[in-house]
DNA sequence: AAAATCATTGAAATGCGTTTCATAAAGGTG
DNA sequence: CACCTTTATGAAACGCATTTCAATGATTTT
């Protein structure tokens, strides 16, 4: 017969117990199939070891996630969080502003956040921040960011995707997406980069999409083809699926991909290699970004401020 | 100056509370940002409002989780769980054994359990549920099922995609996907079905495929190729990558898609309409899905004994 | 006006680990 | 052998909200 605190310590692998102590407890712990309370433990403990993750892609948009691709990252986390032991809350989309994030720290529900996806949220995260609350933005960093971001490099996958759509021949450039987001202005940012180092003379237009679906990319494209007298013979687009949406259009309309025109993507989600033809675009190592997410995470618990990280960024070259 | 059992009371908006006493609490705690702990909560109170959900293939399967039909009911969850306030505890992968099910339900760590993707684990599902544990199991009902189980109804989806099959003149079925998992068995009972109601002398092969990756369909789909003497005019896949890994995989070996052979899908993925030719296939009502089972494991913590459901399915007919 | 009922509120108990602090036993030193 | 460390363990306090249960004052009934 031990006491309480024996047991606990026993429990927790104390090296105040004795051995034989702890084994004894360990076996009676096994055989009652006892499991300690959580929740005692959460309200007694400093730490809840559990991360509120936020997926979302900004409070103002009511429509269904579906960018693949936060999914993929979310796997990533939740598989980096299970390494560390910790729990992982996930926020439903319809409590994803500052009162609700406070409430869910107040109430000690989580001890950090994770945010996918910055989103228009920089002034709402910053604010969040100051307050002292332990955050990791997957994004991309403003200058003067006070959070820490994680998040690909942007601006190099701009300018690879550049590049190698200087490298095919092709001198006038579309970028489609909507640059007031801050990860997507830095690709745009890349690629007039990498336009501007060519030596060549090339043009870039602009399509400003204000959605991430499939469709309204289609419908955009139409429009613009429509108008344009003179078609690019490039197309970097924010993500994948609306470089599908453009190579779907573009072929509809009798332009041939790759013939006339490159066409390069972001994320490379999975279907972007089965697509006909597959397409070429710019890949995360999102394991990595999983990884390090949760480890910045964990250095602002244990007090440390670490700084704002980019993700393994490449290019995939595949028929666009 | 109140006590806490009146500040507790005010907060949960307790009918025992005077009106002016509530809201001068209300009052209080708002300007001092105050927030209940949940963790007491969780501790005193019988109900820890946290629901688990555990996503996975099966705990056999190392690699990642990819179908994004997965991650989509996992929304679908995620909302419905929301409206009711609960919070959603998301199961890394690497803790999805019978044992780790049972401590996070011993150790309070959520009420109950919502398992999307039943896999081959139907036994320890079974075992599981037979200890009195609240669970809900996104999948295909075995017939004796002592669980309660939400799911498309995968043989009138079967039916659905064999009679479309039928009306485009097909008389040569391929189904892909491995039907020991009884999902997909029901799919493939209700081609079957199909198949003999239409009064037609209808072949059906069979490939046994054990991996749900798209790259795997795709080399599944050649050797097959190789190996056929007659190829079969209509392939029925079980679920929308197989489909499209297909579908690529007749057409580079010269074989029209939909002209020659009829290719249908399972689930609706986004890319399955996007991709060139969008993909016939069968979609189900995720929406639906989510409320249906986070309701029916609402009905078990209540202290019911809901029968499984189906989820509304339909044949979406698109290119092929 | 006395009795009964209702509406509010608070004191104390409860749930269950963890931590602090004190104590006891065992081991070591001179 | 007396004295100082270690080592191991337990008693009590603590964290915080909720739930009895009792008490108070107010209101209504007879």
């Amino acid at each position: 017969m031990v006491s309480k605190p024996t047991v606990s310590r026993a429990l927790s692998n104390s090296p105040l117990v004795n051995k034989a102590t702890r084994e004894h407890v360990l076996a009676v712990a096994n055989e009652h199939g006892y499991a300690v309370n959580r929740n005692a433990q959460k309200l007694r403990g400093k730490r809840t070891n559990t991360i509120a993750v936020s997926l979302d892609f900004g409070s103002h948009r009511k429509n269904h996630i579906s960018d693949p691709f936060m999914f993929e990252l979310l796997a990533g986390v939740s598989e980096a969080l299970g390494d560390r032991n910790q729990d992982l809350l996930l926020c439903a989309p319809n409590h994803n502003d500052t009162l609700s994030f406070q409430q869910i720290l107040m109430s000690r529900g989580a001890d950090g956040f994770i945010v996918l996806g910055q989103g228009h949220r920089e002034d709402m995260l910053s604010e969040f921040a100051e307050t002292g609350a332990p955050i990791v933005v997957w994004g991309a960093a403003p200058e003067d960011a006070n959070y820490c971001v994680v998040g690909s490099d942007n601006y190099l996958g701009g300018q690879l995707a550049g590049r190698h759509l200087v490298e095919q021949g092709r001198r006038h450039f579309l970028f489609v997406g909507d640059p007031s987001f801050r990860e997507i202005g830095m690709r745009r940012a890349g690629l007039q980069n990498a336009a501007d180092e060519s030596g060549f003379e090339i043009e870039v237009d602009d399509i400003e999409l204000h959605s991430f679906s499939y469709e309204s990319a289609f419908v955009a494209a139409n429009r613009y083809l429509d108008v344009i007298e003179t078609p690019p013979d490039a197309v970097f687009a924010f993500n994948d699926s609306t470089a599908m949406a453009f190579i779907a259009a573009f072929r509809d309309a009798g332009i041939s991909v790759p013939h006339d025109i490159s066409i390069v993507g972001y994320n490379d989600i999975p279907s972007a290699a089965y697509f006909c033809p597959p397409v070429t675009t710019i890949r995360q190592d999102i394991h990595q970004a999983g990884r390090v997410l949760v480890a910045k995470l964990m250095r602002i618990l244990d007090g440390e401020t670490p700084a704002s990280a980019l993700i393994k960024t490449k290019l995939i070259v595949r028929g666009t």
